[in-house]
DNA sequence: AACACGGGGAC
DNA sequence: GTCCCAGTGTT
């Protein structure tokens, strides 16, 4: 089928059918309760590839720390890291900052207000732009996110591999038009997520209740759970982190993560990453300062294990607690630095380095 | 165009 | 185990 031809009048009735059902279903979120375009923009980039259930705490605490964006440009980005700690994609939370610092410093504290000026923002592209322009500002420009491609592709039959440019830009085209038949498009752009969020679902949608079951393609040719049609991303990346967690007095010694790679900002302990396992100390391979220091001092535990598993990488790391005599404190690498327990609770950490405290120490 | 970037929840 | 989430920036 084509859906170009609009066969059967979907395409006219849809935004008004998903505006209607939208208003009988929706759920009742904090961020659907203002206009303020900061609080709007904030959770926005708490929300890109975060569930709502994951992601609510977090805009909970950061409106309440942070209630205005002059509030937020103030923020010691390492605070702010902190307070973003376990939600993932870390460069959210810099450019977060960054466009706050923008925004207060060189457009006096006012947001932009259009879907073309939010999209020069650091952090804010195609879908939260629209998110913003409209959700705060009115303005008639659709969301385009993984609830929409899922939406449309089943909807309209659209077998586009959603990973492609050129899908994309179907999936964009058709959005445009529909949005041009909503009522209002803010209601309409929140509609067509919620609708895929809640009912139009990856697996099990709910087709038997659906507002649209006589108009969807997908539904009609038994193609619901084909639909989008999405090619595969590449095997998960293994990874094995060595940690060797030098300790005197009871301080710990740590560095920021600043090298191109994942939890960039983030503190963790010295770090020999291997090809392969190791299961020893000595197995590993030990450049000179920290070689000095490791052979003259006392291993202060057995090993401890650990993996985290992240989208596209699988850590196993291994964590040697290791006893600094006083008189080495000061031959470590330049980087590391002692923290007390206190300092080392209010540092931006990766979860994995937080689950090895709370094991080793908790 | 392809890839890097976290962590968690649902099945 | 698999999928994918109110995506963006870099190469």
């Amino acid at each position: 089928m084509n859906w170009q031809s609009d066969s059967n009048g979907i395409e006219t009735t849809f935004a008004p059918v998903l505006e209607q059902w939208y208003e009988l279903h929706k759920r009742d979120l904090p961020w659907r309760h203002t206009l303020d375009p900061y609080a709007i923009w904030l959770s926005e980039i708490i929300l890109q590839q975060t569930r709502v259930a994951q992601g609510k705490p977090y805009y909970e605490r950061f409106v309440t720390t942070y209630p205005t964006v002059a509030d937020m440009a103030r923020a010691d980005e390492r605070e702010l890291l902190r307070l973003w700690q376990g939600l993932g994609y870390y460069s959210r939370a810099r450019n977060l900052h960054q466009t706050a610092r923008y925004v207060t410093e060189k457009l006096s504290g006012k947001f932009p207000d259009t879907y073309h000026e939010l999209l020069k923002m650091k952090g804010i592209g195609n879908y939260t732009a629209a998110a913003i322009a409209s959700f705060a500002f009115g303005e008639r420009v659709p969301v385009v996110d993984g609830n929409v491609y899922r939406v449309l592709s089943r909807v309209f039959g659209i077998d586009e591999d959603i990973t492609t440019t050129t899908a994309k830009k179907t999936f964009a085209t058709l959005a445009m038009r529909l949005i041009q038949t909503a009522n209002d498009p803010a209601t309409y752009n929140q509609a067509i997520m919620e609708f895929g969020a809640i009912h139009c679902t990856p697996v099990a949608p709910d087709c038997l209740l659906c507002p649209i079951q006589q108009q969807c393609v997908a539904y009609l040719t038994g193609r619901q759970h084909r639909l989008p049609v999405k090619s595969k991303k590449a095997p998960v990346r293994e990874r094995y982190f060595n940690y060797l967690v030098f300790r005197n007095e009871g301080r710990l010694a740590l560095r920021e993560r600043t090298a191109r790679d994942i939890w960039q900002n983030l503190y963790d302990f010295y770090l020999l990453e291997t090809d392969e396992p190791k299961t020893a100390l000595r197995d590993i391979p030990l450049s000179d300062p920290v070689a000095q220091v490791v052979d003259q001092s006392v291993p202060a535990a057995l090993p401890v294990e650990s993996m985290q598993l992240l989208s596209h990488q699988r850590i196993r790391a291994r964590f040697y607690l290791i006893d600094v005599p006083d008189e080495l404190i000061n031959s470590l690498p330049i980087d590391l630095q002692w923290y007390l327990p206190v300092e080392i609770s209010n540092l931006p950490k990766p979860v994995l380095i937080t689950n090895y405290l709370d094991q080793q120490f908790g």
